[in-house]
RNA sequence: GCGCCAGUAGCUCAGCUGGAUAGAGUGACUGGCUACGAACCAGUAGGUCGGGGGUUCGAGUCCCUCCUGGCGCACCA
């Protein structure tokens, strides 16, 4: 797994060291330290293949013009050996290398060769990540940020994993506490209701469940005749869960003391929602490793523990009858309940328990969550409960996700869970392909904000950039096939083919490709998977024009194989990358005629 | 008021640790299928990189300040 630009970086500096030191002990320039300078590929390739600015930040300590510098360094330099036929001075006093043909041929050998695992690195080996994400509750179904929490995560997990890390996917269930509370609560009175000679009314018609919701509460679930009060859930399928049970059971709840009531409720719904959230996602085409439940803490004791932990650590105090951490010492703006007065813990202590749990239990090297930036306050508090545990908090990252905006008609909708109002990921995927889906929501990186227009989304679907990508794929595989009717098969990738890859089009595709693991390594250091996604739609950008301006049947021999071999290539780095993705790599698209006709 | 994130073409956004003439898509306009797939390509038009200071060989990128927008600032999660 040669990274072909690394190694060239590493020649080219080696090169322009080897050459001052020579200046240097000829006594052309002082023996001052070379300061740190840089190498970097140029925005324009006119500008060379690789370019250092050696000479212009050695210009200050050896008091001299960086252009005489760059002069000097070149007169000395050695380029045998290395992958650059040639080196100049430019500008203000960059050096620029310029590759041989071996290293274009190189590149492209190491893809055909490599084939499904090109561009894997092996940056993050021996090391275990975990990253959590989506974590939606259980007391409702998904909504679109969970749907734009679920791209990243997924993807950010196959960005890491080909960059060599250990990967595992995890989802926090969170079936304990206030929301499961609340959720009991909602559950209960919506029971109720059907259960009081109104509901009983309704529910004697023998509607669907859809027309019974609306008949007896209304459009918006919130009828005067049934109040409900604020701290409660009104959505049409906590409705839905308390006329199943209803339908199976009866009212055989009603004389029930209110507790037992919801404590049956919440276990009959709870069940049911959890498979749909594994359902949707699967739908969704995201496996989890792992779904960790809140309520595993509690019942093992996790939650006391950190409790203790925290206070034999010196950084607990007791306030107006609460305990609070003192995490203003680790930086935080302020310090934090951990048990309120009543006895009972904050959400805050079964969180700290639960990446306690990720990083000392079960010695993860990387956590990762994927937050939505509603909950960015939380980070500084959290990596403050691992240090005062001992945990080194720098391996707990936490990616902030911003909102997703939802337009439809140009009106922005306000999401709202407790209405209920918001969209469902379910119907998101309903509407809109999951490979649109997936690459739409990892087109831009996770900390930017944007609209997710509805109308665009549905109606436009086909413009979207994954069918730009994927259509690429399907001419090749479209092109071997037709080559293989005229009897051409692709051949081993020689000299002679690759010294037929002259024009500049052709160089500047292999010099993408031969960049994707350094677009790996980087996307996963800065965790980021939309610089993959970019990377990739550069790429059939380059191709697609590529193929509209030169032609590959017909040609000479060696032309048509250096060509062939390149589109093999361009092929096989599609694939690699899509496939990490999860989205379908198809080898012909819908018949034109088809499309127009949907269109 | 305090904190985090952002402000780049009409719209949606790229621009890697400061680098050479600031780029795509979309919309508008003009061309290109008897052609390896036109879900494609080529071209034209569109900019005081929110404003103002500063740092240096060099700033969209770093620092300060102001303006505007999003999100936070619970003994909710």
């Amino acid at each position: 797994m040669t990274n072909y630009v690394s190694k060239a970086f590493s020649q080219a500096r080696e090169s322009v060291m080897n050459a001052l030191g020579a200046l240097v002990a000829e006594g052309i320039f002082p023996a001052e330290p070379v300061p740190a300078f840089n190498t970097e590929i140029p925005a324009d390739s006119k500008n060379g293949d690789v370019s250092t600015n050696a000479a212009m930040v050695c210009a200050r300590p050896f008091r001299s013009a960086p252009r005489k510098i760059a002069e000097a360094i070149v007169s000395r330099i050695d380029l045998s050996g290395t992958y650059f036929e040639r080196c100049e001075i430019a500008g203000p006093g960059f050096i620029n290398f310029f590759y041989a043909r071996s290293w274009y041929k190189d590149v492209v050998e190491a893809v055909l060769t490599e084939g499904d695992s090109y561009g894997s690195t092996e940056t993050g080996r021996g090391k275990r990540a975990l990253v959590e994400f989506v974590s939606a509750n259980p007391t409702g179904p998904m909504h679109i940020g969970n749907a734009r929490g679920g791209a990243i995560g997924d993807c950010l997990s196959a960005v890491l994993e080909k960059a060599g890390y250990d990967t595992e996917r995890e989802f926090y269930v969170n079936d304990a506490g206030n929301q499961i509370e609340k959720f009991g609560k909602s559950l209960s009175l919506r029971y109720m209701q059907l259960c009081s000679p109104e509901g009983q009314k309704v529910i004697a018609k023998g509607l669907s469940l859809e027309d019974t919701c609306r008949e007896i509460y209304g459009e918006d679930g919130n009828r005067p005749e049934f109040p409900m009060p604020e701290d409660v859930y009104l959505g049409m399928d906590i409705i839905a869960h308390a006329k199943d049970f209803f339908d199976e059971y009866g009212a055989v709840l009603s004389g029930q003391e209110e507790s037992e009531r919801r404590k049956t409720l919440v276990e009959y719904a709870l069940p049911k929602n959890i498979e749909g959230l594994h359902r949707d996602l699967a739908k969704y085409r995201i496996e989890y490793d792992t779904w960790f439940r809140e309520s595993s803490l509690h019942n093992s004791g996790a939650v006391g523990e950190v409790i203790e932990k925290l206070k034999n650590s010196g950084y607990t105090y007791e306030k107006d009858g609460a305990l609070w951490f003192r995490s203003t010492d680790f930086g935080d703006e302020k310090d934090r309940v951990l048990v309120r007065d009543n006895g009972i813990p904050t959400y805050f202590v079964p969180d700290i328990a639960y990446h306690y749990n990720k990083l000392a239990v079960r010695k993860f090297d990387k956590a990762i969550d994927i937050f939505g930036a509603d909950h960015h306050g939380y980070i500084a508090r959290l990596k403050a409960a691992m240090t005062a545990l001992g945990v080194d908090e720098k391996k707990l990252d936490i990616v902030i996700m911003q909102m997703v905006r939802l337009v439809r008609n140009g009106e922005t909708y306000k999401l709202s869970k407790r209405s209920g109002k918001a969209i469902t990921l379910n119907t998101l995927l309903d509407e809109i392909p999951i490979d649109a889906a997936r690459f739409f929501f990892n087109l831009r990186e996770p900390n930017s904000q944007f609209d997710f227009d509805l109308d665009l989304a549905i109606s436009e679907s086909s413009q979207n950039p994954v069918f730009y990508v994927q259509y690429a794929h399907a001419r090749i595989c479209s092109l071997v096939k037709k080559l293989a009717g005229e009897g051409v098969e692709p051949e081993e990738f020689c000299d002679a083919y690759a010294g037929a890859l002259n024009e500049n089009a052709e160089l500047q595709i292999i010099k993408l490709m031969a960049s994707l693991p350094n677009v790996i390594d980087s996307a996963a250091r800065n965790y980021d998977p939309s610089e993959v996604t970019k990377f990739v739609l550069e790429l059939a950008s380059q191709y697609h024009s590529y193929y509209t301006a030169f032609r590959i049947m017909g040609e000479e021999k060696n032309v048509l194989q250096g060509r062939l071999s390149l589109s093999l290539a361009v092929r096989q780095v599609i694939k690699n990358i899509l496939t990490m993705f999860k989205i379908t790599c198809p080898e012909s698209m819908a018949s034109d005629s088809q499309y127009k006709k949907e269109h």
